[in-house]
RNA sequence: UCCUCAGUAGCUCAAUGGCAGAGCAUCCGGCUGUUAACCGGAGGGUUGUAGGUUCGAGUCCUACCUGAGGAGCCA
């Protein structure tokens, strides 16, 4: 009797009979021989089918066969030096279980599709080994961050997705009818894993987020995924530290448990070997040295003013100067939220951390030291306009045993970006929303 | 929201203001080692929408729609 098992697997079954569940993907046909090649979603194998050596029902079944139809295949393993797997599947029985009709072929051909057609086309894109390859390392970084906090004593605290107020007033929302009130879908888990790291000690989020930006960016999704950690008691060069050990762990975990999928991708894994501790660690105000540098070199189109926030181009430009994530901290206070604790040394600087992916990926991190004062909160509340009595349970944390925290957010598709290699966020995601795409 | 670009067969794209084309996909036929297989044949079109200029518009003009790239904002 034949082994069930999955491509991945077959080289363990070499000489044997086993049974493959899985599609069509493709098929070539040379007479009286068909090479049809068969995945079931851990990888592709070619089977070969010779006319004189199967049932004629058999040959009829897959002579013809229409492009990801599903079936289920019975052969046995035979190396060869041929295949690009390493490995072929000499057919002797199949069963269609879902011929795809010819009338209504499978839309995505192995050619080449534009951005449009692919994106409305997502939930069949997906089966595409490219498309396979980066969820799979998506799923990665994922356990991979889950583990590193888990590993270290963390408690993962989910904070409400329905949310009554903005965490930081400056961003757009999305509105939802919550019975008879406005509720937002939320933007940040943040301030509620402050009220859980009071509880807890070290708690983290992972969860979604929503953000009604117009951005039309490669970097830019309207629901996206965050991981947050928030420690009680840490300081800003705690959670920096934390940060670094968080991005290297994952960056690790992928080149040891997904390498095969990385390469599918065609990711250089060269630039991913240099990602180790420590990273470069500069101030905004050297980080402003360097931009208005790069401007006199030619390197920069605008010269950088001290004082705002940094850009898209500026961002690109300080991350080209290292080959690992580098880290800015220390902004000036009035470009960032309005709950980050000022540096003592400095009050027009805020403790803040960006952490910004080599290669252009930008900013794929973002933390800080939380202001510690209960009336320096709620003054900075004021001054964003915020509506004090619905930060009333906020301002409890400092009125109640407040300490010095930290914590960071991770955003998930720009991580999957810059560690794949991609173009653009979209892919990093089964189904991506996006300023001009909710469908399918 | 702003700037730039694009929209022609199911897909990817051609077509100087003058007959609407190719490759892939689909269908028919051929091929016993193909690697996005190849070879021969067939079917397949309201050129995004609405106006306008012109003897004549896929091509030029106007508006709109849809999408892409970028900016700002952000992770």
């Amino acid at each position: 009797m034949a082994a069930l098992t999955t491509i991945s697997d077959i080289g363990t079954h070499e000489g044997q009979a086993v049974i493959i569940r899985g599609w069509l993907y493709n098929l070539r046909e040379s007479g009286k021989l068909l090479f049809p090649i068969f995945r079931d979603g851990t990888g592709t194998i070619q089977g070969v089918v010779a006319k004189n050596a199967v049932a004629p029902e058999v040959f009829d079944a897959l002579k013809g066969l229409t492009q990801e139809s599903s079936v289920i295949v019975e052969g046995k393993v035979r190396a060869d030096k041929r295949a690009p797997g390493g490995y072929e599947l000499d057919v002797n029985n199949v069963q269609v279980v879902q011929r795809v009709p010819d009338s209504d072929p499978y839309p995505i051909s192995l050619k080449e599709h534009g951005v449009d057609f692919l994106m409305e086309h997502r939930h069949l894109w997906v089966r595409s080994p490219r498309q396979a390859a980066i969820l799979r390392v998506r799923a990665e970084i994922i356990k991979a961050a889950r583990d590193y906090f888990d590993d270290r004593g963390f408690v993962l605290t989910d904070p409400p997705i329905l949310t009554p107020a903005a965490c930081e007033g400056t961003t757009t929302l999305f509105p939802v009818d919550y019975f008879d009130e406005q509720a937002f879908l939320t933007q940040s888990g943040q301030l509620y894993i402050e009220a859980t790291a009071m509880a807890l000690g070290k708690v983290y989020s992972f969860g979604p987020t929503f953000r009604a930006e117009k951005s039309k960016t490669r970097r830019h999704l309207t629901e996206f995924w965050m991981v947050e950690p928030e420690v009680a008691y840490a300081t800003l060069d705690d959670i920096m530290e934390l940060a670094e050990g968080l991005i290297t762990t994952i960056v690790q975990r992928c080149l040891e448990r997904r390498r095969r999928e990385l390469e599918t991708i065609g990711r250089d894994l060269s630039k991913l070997e240099q990602v180790t501790a420590p990273f470069p660690r500069i101030t905004y105000d050297e980080a402003v040295k360097k931009l208005q540098e790069g401007f006199e070199k030619g390197a920069l189109e605008t010269k950088f003013e001290y004082g705002g926030d940094l850009g898209a181009p500026d961002e690109t430009y300080l991350a080209s100067q290292f080959d690992k994530p580098v880290m800015v901290h220390r902004y000036p206070a009035k470009v960032k939220a309005f709950y980050m604790e000022p540096d003592p040394q400095r009050p027009d600087l805020a403790l803040c951390v960006d952490v910004l992916a080599p290669e252009g990926y930008g900013e794929i991190i973002g933390g800080s030291q939380r202001i510690g004062s209960y009336e320096q909160l709620r003054q900075r509340i004021q001054e964003h306009d915020l509506p004090e009595e619905a930060f009333k349970w906020y301002l409890d944390l400092r009125k109640y045993g407040g300490v010095p925290h930290s914590g960071f957010g991770m955003g998930i598709e720009r991580a999957v970006a810059w560690i794949c290699g991609l173009e653009h966020v979209r892919e990093t995601i089964p189904f991506p929303r996006m300023l001009h795409r909710m469908y399918p």
